[in-house]
DNA sequence: ACGATTAATGTAAAGCTTTACATAATATTT
DNA sequence: AAATATTATGTAAAGCTTTACATTAATCGT
């Protein structure tokens, strides 16, 4: 039912009812019952496509995240969303899958559909396409990764502090072949993270050798592949550090099938923590990044933006290094 | 940049261009060649919110999710959205939490953004807000749950069957005191594996006691709880069938913090299954949905739908009994 | 070469809401 | 009671596209 089509039958202008809808106080409390009561009976009337048209604000709040299947981003969209309900935004979520193409579609999507606000976890996708959503009007922030839009909010985790601890641990232990299953490299966080892999062994003297730097998609058989390639060669490594959570369930698979023990023969740490992890056989050692309070700060910080603050802000939040059994001294003393 | 704009910069009609973007051969090659030219370079013009409001199709599907950490919803979603992209439609995710305010928040959202087609995991929300986005011209199918929407293509799993399975599989183990760790029963698929536990041990000739039945609503935390009540019963259960994974993994918690072995002291049953269950000590027995076919299958049924065929379509896909080591014989014999 | 088709483009209406501004009604002040 | 301020409502424009219909130009057949 439309806006006029109710006017004509309470006898009102279409003005007074929009305004009773949209400025509760610029109508008469009895017209405004009368109107409110009318329309929330049944439903009757449902604001339509229109509204946006002229409406400055969608209170729409796009996401785009780049697998749905990682608890990662899942509990990051599940921390976001009680905050923005609040201040009266819904959010919308549009999955990338790792894959630039369908991250393009979902952002044309949500400049069509002219959200008021954009959380993106980047692919790696058009930068094109974001400045035109920015020119749209919306507010935009980076997370987890960053897509290159110039002078825009990013919010990540401290990737090579992250990483630091988790090849300190493992150095710790006494591990000298440590391999990495790194990321695909045009992502910011995937390349932070390999590089913060090599610094670290560097540092510590270790020489960084480069077929154990396998990089996979951040998906689970790209996490299989990378560990059957690291285990043909001549000398396999014996701990292995996990850019992502994905990838290690593949890596996970992987040792099942071919028996690898863990941390026997190969000890394993791994970007992201999940439920899961701690229950598993063996546990898993994991860098946890504190999911929850960073989806609060990054819809805070959305928030402010579409209340007008500006100026472009960088934070990462501290991960922490979660000990459990899947790393330990090696068995065989590496040589030297 | 509007499309008044770009006419003028150009020499030609607003309408020219219109055309030229949806509707290519009704304008002149050298024409449309220029005009496409002009609009791609640099993403110039993007199309506005006002499209919407005179155009038929949004190519847009909505999917409302009950539960985004769920792997069950997380991988529906991502078998739904490569057939959907192909045939030129995005689909746009929105997470009701279990939650039927949420999940009314999201449907009036779609119902604003009129999309073309929406895909409804029910939480038991309005359904008067469904008969308004019928209304508006959306497909519309039921997934997982029944909305109670009238005359609605209802695709889930086979409830009874799957439950039927995991009990007499217990039963068939010989045990006797077999509980259950229930959905909220407003929600129809919650309903059907409740019954179904209950009619596969009155079949048995099993006692159905009622304080085996606890019903939780959904989340991992009702899971934990619900372990707790169970096993502060005088005679605890020797085995328990969960309603679905979040539950599980609140089970999960419980037993581990509690030092309650499974199997030897508790069989654990869930109804679905994830990655991480086979790796899991001990590996859970479960009830796997096939998720992917269920999301390809809807998908194709919505295209159908959206090509215009007609006919509310109610469809079951059978799930599978994976058995593994959380459910043996009760140690003890059950009193009788 | 002329009339009849066909093709290409333009004009303007329609789609439905929000909101600036105008008007009418009511309350307040002197 | 008249003048003024305040409040409530209505009128109409604006917002930007799509598309039915009108118009103009080009092509074709005889």
């Amino acid at each position: 039912m439309t806006l006029s089509e109710l006017a004509r039958e309470l006898n009102v202008s279409i003005a007074t009812i929009s305004r009773a809808l949209n400025r509760p106080d610029d109508v008469a409390p009895s017209t405004r019952e009368r109107i409110l009561a009318a329309v929330h009976r049944n439903g009757k009337y449902q604001p339509g496509k229109a509204r946006w048209l002229r409406a400055q604000q969608t209170r729409t709040i796009g996401v785009v995240i780049s697998d749905i299947r990682n608890p990662f981003f899942a509990g990051f969209v599940k921390s976001i969303e009680d905050i923005a309900k609040d201040n009266g935004y819904t959010v919308l979520v549009c999955n990338a899958d790792e894959d630039s193409e369908k991250e393009e579609a979902a952002l044309s999507m949500f400049l069509d559909r002219k959200v008021a606000g954009l959380i993106n976890c980047s692919t790696g996708g058009n930068v094109a396409l974001l400045r035109a959503v920015r020119q749209s009007g919306a507010a935009i922030i980076d997370f987890d990764r960053e897509s290159g839009l110039e002078n825009t909010d990013v919010i990540t985790a401290d990737n090579v502090r992250g990483t630091a601890l988790a090849i300190q641990h493992l150095i710790s232990l006494g591990h000298q072949r440590i391999a990495t299953i790194a990321g695909p490299q045009h992502l910011s966080n995937a390349r932070t993270r390999l590089e913060g892999y090599q610094r670290s062994l560097a540092r510590a003297g270790i020489e960084v050798v480069g077929q154990y730097a396998q990089s996979g998609n951040f998906q689970a058989e790209s996490g299989y592949e990378c560990a059957r390639k690291l285990f043909k060669l001549p000398q396999p490594p014996t701990a292995v550090f996990v850019a992502n959570l994905e990838m290690c369930s593949g890596l996970i698979t992987f040792v099942r099938e071919t028996g690898i023990r863990v941390p026997d023969d190969l000890s394993v740490v791994t970007f992201d923590d999940a439920f899961w992890m701690k229950y598993i056989d063996p546990p898993i050692t994991a860098i946890a990044q504190p999911v929850e309070k960073m989806g609060q700060y990054t819809i805070q910080l959305m928030l402010e933006r579409l209340r007008g603050s500006r100026g472009a802000q960088r934070k990462t939040f501290a991960p922490k290094l979660i000990i459990r059994q899947s790393t330990a001294a090696p068995r065989l003393r590496p040589v030297v």
